[in-house]
DNA sequence: GGTCAATAGTTGTTCTCTCAAGTATTTCTG
DNA sequence: CAGAAATACTTGAGAGAACAACTATTGACC
């Protein structure tokens, strides 16, 4: 790839004597704007390697892998629809349509709640479980190579706690 | 939202008394899962942060701003088609389309290479440059909340580091 | 108890991306 | 120089997700 990674950072020189030379002039060289960068191009990175993974064993996209996770790691193997979209980081409606194929596919299966009519669960089947097992190696051997090869563990964990705090919780809504 | 940060890192209780206790069997859990999760969701909230407050300001979208600050970024404000792709990380067929709509709302422009008449640049015309100038500053404030208010000038730089190593540039095929 | 707002999910539309195939241009080979 | 392979980009079809509007259920207030 090209290596886009020459920084102006130490460029103190003048801003108009060299003609093609920027100079950062509207401030998108700062280092929250480099370190945004690097997010999304690493998560498009990563997340492309993990697709390309599955593909090539012909398994389901990751969307589901991480739908399947979600669900088992949760106590009763179930998660409200609200839950989830949380979760995976989706709008509502683009959950219902998600859990529609995975019940299609006869991975999940849709439940109700008993005190509380409007709820609805998605609940692991079977058959959802034993896929996810199939998924969890492919998905962890790609992990593999791309953390445990280039960060140590603790770098990785690291990494892990820096962007669960950039995240934050805030609900700012304006 | 929902606290899923109680990990059973220390879980070393039998796994079977307690009846709804999941202890990880799948391995879903390493470290490497889990940063591999947070940075999914974190680029998902900053991303969606992005979005809205584009949105609000009533000014195009994320992938447009991306775009223009990418060639106003480079040498001669135009990229070629391909540099552009990889920038953004779309493929090329999506960055044609992206192109086109910005060429339609008379942002860029299409210009072409004498020497080699198959690449084309994507140009920055004035209209460009101008809205670019107006988005930067909603990107920057949102991005000033999203990472100033939560980490430390050095934390960001170590977190675009650590990125950037863990993206590599390993072109393993297979 | 009846009405109104709030909450949980679903549906239809639209947009954008990916994938596979196609065109045009250049480079390599004989 | 002709033909094959490689490169750069475009096109068309399909899938996935966001957005807004909708239904159903619950809880609050009078």
């Amino acid at each position: 790839m090209s290596d886009t990674s020459a920084l102006g950072t130490e460029r103190t020189i003048s801003q108009g004597s060299s003609g093609a030379a920027k100079a950062d002039p509207l401030g998108t060289c700062s280092p929250h704007h480099e370190a945004w960068r690097s997010l999304a191009r690493t998560h498009a990175a990563v997340s492309g390697r993990l697709q390309e993974a599955l593909a090539q064993a012909e398994l389901p996209p990751l969307a589901w892998f991480e739908m399947l996770a979600a669900i088992a790691a949760s106590d009763e193997e179930r998660m409200k629809m609200g839950e989830l979209a949380e979760a995976l980081v989706i709008t509502r409606g683009g959950l219902t349509k998600l859990v529609d194929r995975l019940v299609k596919a006869g991975l999940i299966e849709r439940t109700f709640c008993e005190t509380d009519r409007r709820v609805s669960y998605a609940t692991l089947l079977p058959a959802g479980a034993e896929l996810l097992e199939e998924m969890v190696p492919v998905v962890s051997a790609e992990l593999e190579l791309a953390f445990a090869a280039r960060l140590s563990e603790h770098q990785a964990d690291d990494l892990r706690v820096t962007l669960d705090a950039l995240r934050g919780t805030a609900c700012n809504g304006d």
